[in-house]
DNA sequence: TATTGTTATACTCTATAACTATA
DNA sequence: TATAGTTATAGAGTATAACAATA
Protein backbone atom coordinates (compact mmCIF):
# COMPACT_ATOMS: atom_id res chain seq x y z
CA UNK A 1 0.00 0.00 0.00
CA UNK A 2 3.20 2.14 -0.19
CA UNK A 3 4.88 3.73 -3.03
CA UNK A 4 8.36 2.74 -2.06
CA UNK A 5 11.29 5.05 -3.20
CA UNK A 6 12.97 2.75 -5.30
CA UNK A 7 9.93 2.27 -7.72
CA UNK A 8 9.51 3.81 -11.04
CA UNK A 9 8.79 7.33 -11.01
CA UNK A 10 5.57 6.39 -12.37
CA UNK A 11 4.40 9.41 -13.95
CA UNK A 12 0.82 8.46 -12.75
CA UNK A 13 2.00 9.08 -8.98
CA UNK A 14 2.92 12.76 -9.91
CA UNK A 15 0.06 15.75 -9.31
CA UNK A 16 -1.43 13.63 -6.66
CA UNK A 17 -2.55 15.61 -3.13
CA UNK A 18 -1.62 13.42 -0.63
CA UNK A 19 -1.04 15.61 2.09
CA UNK A 20 -4.20 14.37 4.38
CA UNK A 21 -3.11 11.10 4.22
CA UNK A 22 0.33 12.36 5.38
CA UNK A 23 -1.49 13.59 8.25
CA UNK A 24 -1.98 10.15 9.70
CA UNK A 25 0.42 8.20 11.85
CA UNK A 26 -1.12 4.71 10.33
CA UNK A 27 -0.45 5.64 6.60
CA UNK A 28 3.08 7.06 7.56
CA UNK A 29 3.62 4.03 9.85
CA UNK A 30 2.67 1.27 7.40
CA UNK A 31 4.62 3.07 4.68
CA UNK A 32 7.80 3.29 6.13
CA UNK A 33 7.29 -0.30 7.62
CA UNK A 34 6.90 -1.78 3.71
CA UNK A 35 9.36 0.69 2.74
CA UNK A 36 11.68 -1.38 4.99
CA UNK A 37 10.00 -4.79 5.08
CA UNK A 38 10.63 -4.76 0.85
CA UNK A 39 14.12 -4.58 1.44
CA UNK A 40 14.41 -6.64 4.21
CA UNK A 41 12.52 -9.37 2.25
CA UNK A 42 14.91 -9.20 -1.19
CA UNK A 43 18.26 -9.46 1.62
CA UNK A 44 16.62 -12.51 3.48
CA UNK A 45 16.01 -14.25 0.47
CA UNK A 46 19.41 -15.06 -0.16
CA UNK A 47 19.08 -17.47 2.82
CA UNK A 48 15.77 -18.83 1.90
CA UNK A 49 13.58 -16.77 4.55
CA UNK A 50 10.86 -14.92 4.48
CA UNK A 51 10.18 -12.06 7.20
CA UNK A 52 8.63 -14.64 9.96
CA UNK A 53 11.05 -17.26 9.32
CA UNK A 54 13.71 -14.36 10.08
CA UNK A 55 11.61 -13.41 13.64
CA UNK A 56 11.16 -17.08 14.62
CA UNK A 57 14.60 -18.56 13.58
CA UNK A 58 15.82 -14.89 15.62
CA UNK A 59 13.71 -16.14 18.78
CA UNK A 60 14.62 -19.39 18.83
CA UNK A 61 18.18 -18.29 18.68
CA UNK A 62 18.17 -15.92 21.76
CA UNK A 63 15.56 -18.40 23.56
CA UNK A 64 16.74 -21.43 23.46
CA UNK A 65 14.38 -23.91 24.10
CA UNK A 66 11.49 -21.57 23.54
CA UNK A 67 8.09 -23.28 22.88
CA UNK A 68 5.70 -22.78 19.59
CA UNK A 69 3.25 -21.66 22.37
CA UNK A 70 5.49 -18.49 23.03
CA UNK A 71 6.61 -17.80 19.51
CA UNK A 72 2.76 -17.34 18.48
CA UNK A 73 2.20 -15.31 21.98
CA UNK A 74 5.33 -13.10 21.14
CA UNK A 75 5.44 -12.93 17.03
CA UNK A 76 1.43 -12.95 17.00
CA UNK A 77 1.18 -15.68 14.09
CA UNK A 78 -1.88 -18.47 15.19
CA UNK A 79 -0.35 -21.97 16.19
CA UNK A 80 -2.02 -23.65 13.31
CA UNK A 81 0.37 -21.09 10.66
CA UNK A 82 3.13 -21.66 12.67
CA UNK A 83 3.39 -25.38 12.27
CA UNK A 84 4.28 -25.35 8.77
CA UNK A 85 6.95 -22.89 9.62
CA UNK A 86 8.81 -25.14 12.47
CA UNK A 87 8.41 -27.96 10.15
CA UNK A 88 9.93 -26.03 6.91
CA UNK A 89 12.76 -25.19 9.14
CA UNK A 90 13.40 -28.59 10.64
CA UNK A 91 13.30 -30.31 7.65
CA UNK A 92 16.16 -27.35 6.64
CA UNK A 93 18.07 -28.79 9.42
CA UNK A 94 18.19 -25.35 11.10
CA UNK A 95 16.65 -25.58 14.15
CA UNK A 96 16.06 -28.95 16.57
CA UNK A 97 12.35 -30.08 18.37
CA UNK A 98 13.48 -31.57 21.73
CA UNK A 99 10.80 -33.09 24.43
CA UNK A 100 10.64 -29.99 26.99
CA UNK A 101 11.84 -30.80 30.00
CA UNK A 102 8.96 -30.28 32.27
CA UNK A 103 5.97 -30.07 30.28
CA UNK A 104 5.27 -33.75 27.99
CA UNK A 105 2.70 -31.48 25.52
CA UNK A 106 5.60 -28.96 24.71
CA UNK A 107 8.41 -28.76 21.71
CA UNK A 108 11.56 -27.21 22.81
CA UNK A 109 12.79 -25.60 20.24
CA UNK A 110 16.54 -25.19 19.51
CA UNK A 111 18.81 -23.84 16.21
CA UNK A 112 21.65 -26.84 14.66
CA UNK A 113 24.74 -25.54 14.43
CA UNK A 114 24.14 -24.59 10.86
CA UNK A 115 20.87 -22.96 11.98
CA UNK A 116 23.01 -21.12 14.24
CA UNK A 117 25.86 -19.81 11.45
CA UNK A 118 23.01 -19.29 8.92
CA UNK A 119 21.67 -16.92 11.74
CA UNK A 120 24.72 -15.05 12.15
CA UNK A 121 25.16 -14.10 8.60
CA UNK A 122 21.37 -13.33 8.46
CA UNK A 123 21.16 -11.37 11.72
CA UNK A 124 24.96 -9.23 9.94
CA UNK A 125 22.86 -8.66 6.66
CA UNK A 126 19.64 -7.63 8.69
CA UNK A 127 21.91 -4.98 10.92
CA UNK A 128 23.88 -3.80 7.35
CA UNK A 129 20.09 -3.55 6.31
CA UNK A 130 19.30 -1.50 9.03
CA UNK A 131 22.03 1.40 8.59
CA UNK A 132 21.37 1.36 4.81
CA UNK A 133 17.45 1.61 5.37
CA UNK A 134 17.85 4.34 7.70
CA UNK A 135 20.84 6.31 6.07
CA UNK A 136 19.10 9.62 5.52
CA UNK A 137 18.33 9.68 9.87
CA UNK A 138 20.98 10.65 12.16
CA UNK A 139 22.11 8.20 14.55
CA UNK A 140 20.38 10.24 17.37
CA UNK A 141 17.48 10.13 14.98
CA UNK A 142 17.23 6.80 14.37
CA UNK A 143 17.04 6.03 18.29
CA UNK A 144 14.66 8.59 18.44
CA UNK A 145 12.55 7.27 16.27
CA UNK A 146 12.54 3.23 17.01
CA UNK A 147 11.58 4.91 21.10
CA UNK A 148 8.85 6.71 19.50
CA UNK A 149 7.44 3.96 17.84
CA UNK A 150 7.42 1.83 21.32
CA UNK A 151 6.00 4.23 22.47
CA UNK A 152 2.89 3.59 20.37
CA UNK A 153 2.98 -0.36 20.55
CA UNK A 154 4.48 -1.29 23.85
CA UNK B 1 3.36 -10.30 13.48
CA UNK B 2 2.98 -7.73 16.65
CA UNK B 3 1.71 -8.54 20.06
CA UNK B 4 -0.43 -5.55 20.55
CA UNK B 5 -1.15 -3.63 24.02
CA UNK B 6 -4.64 -4.89 23.74
CA UNK B 7 -3.95 -8.76 23.40
CA UNK B 8 -4.83 -10.40 27.00
CA UNK B 9 -1.25 -10.59 29.36
CA UNK B 10 -1.23 -13.65 27.89
CA UNK B 11 1.61 -15.68 29.80
CA UNK B 12 3.13 -17.13 27.22
CA UNK B 13 4.35 -14.24 25.66
CA UNK B 14 6.03 -13.48 29.16
CA UNK B 15 9.62 -14.46 29.70
CA UNK B 16 10.90 -14.36 26.04
CA UNK B 17 13.85 -12.31 24.86
CA UNK B 18 12.96 -10.27 22.13
CA UNK B 19 15.12 -7.12 22.64
CA UNK B 20 17.33 -8.07 19.38
CA UNK B 21 14.16 -7.99 17.38
CA UNK B 22 13.17 -4.54 19.36
CA UNK B 23 16.60 -3.32 17.69
CA UNK B 24 15.27 -3.43 14.50
CA UNK B 25 13.60 -0.50 12.49
CA UNK B 26 11.81 -2.43 10.84
CA UNK B 27 10.06 -4.88 13.35
CA UNK B 28 9.38 -1.53 15.55
CA UNK B 29 7.79 -0.09 12.23
CA UNK B 30 5.70 -3.09 11.51
CA UNK B 31 4.67 -3.24 15.34
CA UNK B 32 3.87 0.03 15.39
CA UNK B 33 1.93 0.06 11.97
CA UNK B 34 -0.11 -3.62 12.81
CA UNK B 35 -1.13 -1.50 16.61
CA UNK B 36 -2.93 1.45 15.08
CA UNK B 37 -3.96 0.05 12.00
CA UNK B 38 -6.07 -3.17 13.89
CA UNK B 39 -8.03 -0.12 15.43
CA UNK B 40 -8.02 1.64 12.88
CA UNK B 41 -9.43 -1.54 11.43
CA UNK B 42 -12.23 -1.40 14.14
CA UNK B 43 -13.29 2.12 13.79
CA UNK B 44 -14.02 1.98 10.03
CA UNK B 45 -15.72 -0.94 9.95
CA UNK B 46 -18.96 1.46 11.49
CA UNK B 47 -18.27 2.67 7.72
CA UNK B 48 -18.05 -0.47 6.36
CA UNK B 49 -14.72 0.88 5.15
CA UNK B 50 -11.29 -1.58 4.86
CA UNK B 51 -8.11 0.55 5.41
CA UNK B 52 -7.67 0.40 1.68
CA UNK B 53 -11.46 1.63 1.22
CA UNK B 54 -10.58 4.85 3.43
CA UNK B 55 -7.53 5.44 1.61
CA UNK B 56 -8.96 4.92 -1.39
CA UNK B 57 -12.03 7.39 -1.02
CA UNK B 58 -10.23 10.01 0.86
CA UNK B 59 -8.23 10.09 -2.10
CA UNK B 60 -10.68 9.94 -4.39
CA UNK B 61 -12.06 13.32 -2.02
CA UNK B 62 -9.00 15.13 -2.11
CA UNK B 63 -8.49 14.84 -5.87
CA UNK B 64 -11.83 14.87 -7.40
CA UNK B 65 -11.43 13.64 -11.31
CA UNK B 66 -8.73 11.22 -10.29
CA UNK B 67 -8.23 7.86 -12.29
CA UNK B 68 -7.60 3.99 -11.29
CA UNK B 69 -3.69 4.22 -12.84
CA UNK B 70 -3.73 6.81 -10.22
CA UNK B 71 -4.93 5.18 -7.62
CA UNK B 72 -2.61 2.37 -7.76
CA UNK B 73 0.28 4.63 -8.26
CA UNK B 74 -0.16 6.16 -5.21
CA UNK B 75 -1.01 3.71 -2.68
CA UNK B 76 0.87 0.45 -3.97
CA UNK B 77 -2.53 -1.20 -5.29
CA UNK B 78 -1.92 -3.60 -8.53
CA UNK B 79 -4.80 -2.71 -11.26
CA UNK B 80 -7.06 -6.04 -11.17
CA UNK B 81 -7.10 -5.22 -6.91
CA UNK B 82 -8.59 -1.95 -7.42
CA UNK B 83 -11.34 -2.93 -9.60
CA UNK B 84 -13.44 -4.85 -6.75
CA UNK B 85 -12.67 -2.26 -4.59
CA UNK B 86 -13.98 0.95 -7.20
CA UNK B 87 -16.88 -1.43 -8.14
CA UNK B 88 -17.97 -1.81 -4.38
CA UNK B 89 -17.74 1.52 -3.60
CA UNK B 90 -19.56 2.57 -7.12
CA UNK B 91 -22.66 -0.24 -6.02
CA UNK B 92 -22.73 1.87 -2.78
CA UNK B 93 -23.57 4.83 -4.18
CA UNK B 94 -20.52 6.43 -2.73
CA UNK B 95 -18.84 7.18 -5.83
CA UNK B 96 -19.07 7.66 -9.55
CA UNK B 97 -17.19 7.22 -12.67
CA UNK B 98 -17.54 9.76 -14.99
CA UNK B 99 -15.62 9.80 -18.46
CA UNK B 100 -12.05 11.13 -18.36
CA UNK B 101 -12.25 14.84 -20.00
CA UNK B 102 -9.00 14.44 -22.20
CA UNK B 103 -8.39 10.20 -22.56
CA UNK B 104 -11.24 8.00 -23.65
CA UNK B 105 -9.70 5.36 -22.14
CA UNK B 106 -9.68 6.89 -18.21
CA UNK B 107 -13.06 7.41 -16.03
CA UNK B 108 -12.66 9.86 -13.71
CA UNK B 109 -13.54 9.35 -10.34
CA UNK B 110 -15.69 11.38 -8.19
CA UNK B 111 -17.42 11.17 -4.46
CA UNK B 112 -21.69 11.73 -4.68
CA UNK B 113 -22.71 13.62 -2.48
CA UNK B 114 -23.45 10.62 0.37
CA UNK B 115 -19.61 9.59 -0.33
CA UNK B 116 -18.85 12.70 0.97
CA UNK B 117 -21.09 12.84 3.64
CA UNK B 118 -19.99 9.48 4.60
CA UNK B 119 -16.12 10.97 4.28
CA UNK B 120 -16.74 13.38 6.81
CA UNK B 121 -17.69 11.36 9.29
CA UNK B 122 -14.66 9.05 8.30
CA UNK B 123 -12.49 11.21 8.29
CA UNK B 124 -13.18 12.62 11.76
CA UNK B 125 -13.23 9.33 13.41
CA UNK B 126 -9.59 8.94 11.88
CA UNK B 127 -8.74 12.16 12.97
CA UNK B 128 -9.86 11.07 17.07
CA UNK B 129 -8.19 7.82 16.72
CA UNK B 130 -5.19 9.62 15.83
CA UNK B 131 -5.33 11.61 19.04
CA UNK B 132 -5.92 8.68 21.21
CA UNK B 133 -3.65 5.82 19.12
CA UNK B 134 -0.66 8.35 19.62
CA UNK B 135 -1.88 9.38 23.62
CA UNK B 136 1.51 8.70 24.76
CA UNK B 137 3.02 11.24 22.57
CA UNK B 138 3.17 14.39 23.10
CA UNK B 139 2.18 16.76 20.33
CA UNK B 140 5.84 17.79 20.19
CA UNK B 141 6.60 13.58 19.86
CA UNK B 142 4.37 13.34 17.26
CA UNK B 143 5.12 15.58 14.73
CA UNK B 144 8.68 14.33 15.66
CA UNK B 145 7.74 10.94 14.62
CA UNK B 146 5.78 11.56 11.46
CA UNK B 147 8.97 13.63 10.53
CA UNK B 148 11.04 10.81 10.63
CA UNK B 149 8.92 8.48 9.31
CA UNK B 150 8.62 9.85 6.52
CA UNK B 151 12.76 10.44 5.86
CA UNK B 152 12.20 6.67 5.98
CA UNK B 153 9.86 6.30 2.83
CA UNK B 154 9.43 9.54 1.15
C1' DT C 1 -11.24 -29.12 32.38
C1' DA C 2 -7.44 -26.58 30.11
C1' DT C 3 -3.40 -26.42 27.12
C1' DT C 4 0.17 -27.84 23.31
C1' DG C 5 0.57 -29.03 18.97
C1' DT C 6 -1.66 -30.55 14.92
C1' DT C 7 -4.88 -31.26 10.63
C1' DA C 8 -8.08 -29.62 7.51
C1' DT C 9 -10.12 -25.89 5.58
C1' DA C 10 -11.88 -21.28 4.44
C1' DC C 11 -11.22 -16.61 3.69
C1' DT C 12 -8.62 -12.56 2.43
C1' DC C 13 -4.88 -10.26 0.25
C1' DT C 14 -1.64 -9.90 -3.27
C1' DA C 15 0.38 -11.15 -7.78
C1' DT C 16 0.55 -12.64 -12.94
C1' DA C 17 -1.17 -13.28 -17.64
C1' DA C 18 -3.95 -11.94 -21.07
C1' DC C 19 -7.75 -9.41 -23.17
C1' DT C 20 -10.41 -4.66 -24.95
C1' DA C 21 -10.56 -0.10 -26.14
C1' DT C 22 -8.47 3.84 -26.69
C1' DA C 23 -4.02 6.79 -27.47
C1' DT D 1 3.40 0.39 -29.81
C1' DA D 2 1.89 1.84 -25.31
C1' DT D 3 -1.58 2.73 -21.73
C1' DA D 4 -6.31 2.40 -18.85
C1' DG D 5 -9.25 -0.63 -17.32
C1' DT D 6 -10.78 -5.28 -16.94
C1' DT D 7 -11.14 -10.57 -16.36
C1' DA D 8 -9.64 -14.84 -14.68
C1' DT D 9 -6.73 -17.13 -11.83
C1' DA D 10 -2.91 -18.38 -8.91
C1' DG D 11 -0.42 -17.84 -4.76
C1' DA D 12 0.56 -16.08 -0.10
C1' DG D 13 -1.11 -14.78 4.23
C1' DT D 14 -4.41 -15.18 7.89
C1' DA D 15 -8.50 -17.21 10.15
C1' DT D 16 -11.73 -20.83 12.53
C1' DA D 17 -13.10 -25.55 14.03
C1' DA D 18 -11.92 -29.76 15.72
C1' DC D 19 -8.87 -33.43 17.24
C1' DA D 20 -5.00 -36.26 20.11
C1' DA D 21 -1.85 -36.16 23.79
C1' DT D 22 -0.69 -34.32 28.11
C1' DA D 23 -1.39 -31.26 32.21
Amino acid sequence: MATSRKSPPSSAAEGVDTRYLETLMGYNARRAALAIIEVFMERMSVYGLKVVDFSVLSLVAHNPGITSRQLCANLDILPPNLVGIIASMDRRGLIERRPHPSDGRAVGLHLTPSGLTMMKDAEQTAADLEIEATSRLSPAERKTLIRLLQKIYL
